[in-house]
DNA sequence: ACATTAAGTGATT
DNA sequence: AATCACTTAATGT
């Protein structure tokens, strides 16, 4: 796990934080479909991203999702950076969207370390204003893009997290994640199909248009 | 062969 | 873009 660790990360942090990482944090593989975060769940951790990509989450009352952006390697989450700077309860939901590996350090350490660790300073505040550029593009997508457009880029987004161009999904799901009806994106799906961008296979998509 | 689940489609709002 | 109602296709038992 070390290994890990310092092959993603030995270029952002000095030696002593590294081995401070290595010492404290906890290692967590996470298979892929399974939940990492729930809206509500008081946030003990903060996770750094090894391997695998994340999926980040809004929910309503009813339950009912709304993607907002994916997570990859080296990234880490926006929620626990503001969950220091008062309320440590989680906003939003967070999935695993292939298999994960994660290292979770107690959230006590990240404002000692933001002290101690001029590197780790550094991390943070990149981190925040990075996680804000994307909620930013999430919020343009949502607004801005008809839906053609916005599935379009959530399977680019989804091929591209997943580093494979065969998607497998059903429209159900996607219409679940983008918070409209499955036959909605049928229909689109379909039209996408005719202009080859993708093809339509069942439970799979392949995606031509990367 | 039958049931179940995923996907396609016309019509309506 | 959403919803309904229905059809067709793929897959599991």
């Amino acid at each position: 796990m070390l290994a890990a660790l310092t092959f993603h990360y030995q270029h952002l942090f000095e030696a002593e934080l590294l081995d401070e990482i290595h010492a404290i944090g906890i290692v967590k593989t996470i298979p892929q479909g399974s939940s990492i975060m729930e809206i509500g769940a008081p946030i003990l951790h903060m996770p750094l991203l090894l391997e695998g990509a994340l999926k980040i989450l809004r929910e309503d009352e009813n339950g009912e999702e709304l993607l907002l952006y994916f997570l990859e390697r080296g990234d880490t989450c926006a929620m626990t950076l503001s969950c220091c700077l008062g309320n440590s309860i989680s906003e939003i939901k967070a999935l695993a969207e292939t298999d994960a590996k994660l290292i979770l350090i107690p959230i006590q350490k990240m404002t000692e370390w933001m002290q101690k660790y001029s590197s780790w300073q550094e991390f943070i505040l990149q981190s925040y204003q990075s996680r804000m550029k994307e909620m930013l593009e999430a919020i343009d997508t949502i607004a801005f893009l008809k839906m053609d457009e916005r599935l379009l880029k959530y399977l680019q987004d989804k091929a591209m997290v997943n580093q494979e161009e065969f998607l497998t999904t059903t429209h159900q799901e996607i219409a679940y994640e983008l918070h409209t009806s499955r036959v909605v994106i049928s229909r689109l799906l379909k039209k996408l199909e005719n202009e080859h961008k993708i093809q339509l296979h069942r439970n799979r998509i392949k995606v031509i248009a990367l």
